[in-house]
DNA sequence: GCGGAGTTCAACCTTTCGATTGATGCCGGT
DNA sequence: ACCGGCATCAATCGAAAGGTTGAACTCCGC
């Protein structure tokens, strides 16, 4: 956006990745690392203090840690216009990670096994504005717009982490005031949408949809 | 092993992260990183092919990688006596990741959000032949000293991950050739060894506990 | 050789789950 | 104002899962 020069403000937790992320993208000539940041609340403070072009974020801070990448994604782009283009890059891509970050603002999301080359580009891209997208989670949002999406609804996904932890329905139905028959209802709902037929089977296709957290 | 200079070898297939430990290293003036290796397979030949004290192992090459970093680990210092220490330095620290790999022969086991000072210490750790291990991972074994190892079998752990794949008791039986009975006395120790009372709880549990893989 | 752990199976019973049907109230879009 | 999706609850019924008891067989270590 500077028109000459790309300043680029580095947020992971690991330092050997920070070091990585230094070492490949400060050979480019027209890119300039201004600062790193080992946590995600000190990457939204440098991204206001500094004058910065791309944030290249880790969506994984932690674990203990107070704020993830999506939040610090969401709070840096806040400010709207003037506001540096955030670039994801993490190391897995599931449903559950990718959605929520470019719906809080990211301009790209890559994977760290991308090439060097992929990620200069890459950074050229969200500098311009432009979207800058790894072909898996481009292909990802292409059948989300194909497919009828079969989202969960707030609920059901809430019912379901419940259960993926074991919980038995009227364990459910204690946890959130729900009624035994409710928390039935919610399942056959979630068992129709996911096209499953046991409360396993819904865990797992969630589990490798990324609808529901891995950590529990 | 060759008195002053230590010969490294980089085996991940991250770039970025090779990138990043090459920099965090060869700063260090007694190391010498003689080659990187992409793949697992990649990462044999040229410990076999060059004089290698150390190898910075991943065990995490995929997805579609033939050959883990335990399996690479285990090829490598088969070779016994004049093999090269191989040091593994991964993002995440499972019972299930960890375990194996120390098996499979490796001296030490590092987090990628390591400092760069403890990296360097745990590479002349593993030059001099010393274990050089996590304080996460170091905690946990001394707590598998401790408790009774409430290790699954090698058959419990089969019917527990179809059950993680959500098949139903029966189709667990097909599956293996078992009764029905037989799988539910599984299940019955399973349940009694994880110390919970449902599928889906020891399947949480199980996961929690690195006994099965994540990717199912 | 004996005991223990693992693996295999059976019969019985209780609890839970899943499927079905049906109903109510709320909210948002047409 | 009406319709559809979401959330809430109820009742019922068959299937599946879980608990209990009991019993073989194999393999391994003491």
């Amino acid at each position: 956006m500077t028109g000459t020069v790309i300043r680029l403000l580095l947020a992971d937790d690991h330092p050997v990745v920070r070091a990585g992320l230094r070492a490949v993208l400060e050979s480019e000539p027209d890119f300039e690392i201004v600062a790193e940041a080992a946590t995600a609340e000190r990457a939204v403070e440098l991204a206001a203090e500094l004058a910065v072009d791309v944030v290249l974020m880790d969506l994984q801070f932690g674990p203990g840690a107070a704020m993830n990448g999506a939040q610090a994604t969401a709070a840096i782009t806040a400010r709207g216009a003037g506001a540096p283009r955030v670039l994801v890059v993490t190391t897995y891509d599931t449903d559950a990670d990718t959605l929520p970050a470019l719906e809080a603002g990211a301009t790209g999301y890559l994977l760290k096994d991308a090439p060097p080359e992929e990620l200069a580009r890459a950074v050229r891209s969200a500098a311009a504005g432009r979207p800058a997208l790894a072909p898996t989670v481009a292909d990802r949002l292409l059948e989300r717009m194909r497919t009828p999406a079969a989202a969960l609804s707030a609920r059901e996904t809430e019912v379901l982490g419940l259960v993926a932890d074991g919980l038995t329905n009227q364990a459910i139905g204690g946890r959130l005031h729900l009624s035994l028959a409710t928390v039935k209802s919610h399942l056959v709902h979630i068992y129709t949408k996911l096209g499953v037929e046991s409360r396993t089977a819904a865990v797992r296709e969630a589990r490798a949809r990324g609808l529901i957290r891995r950590g529990g």
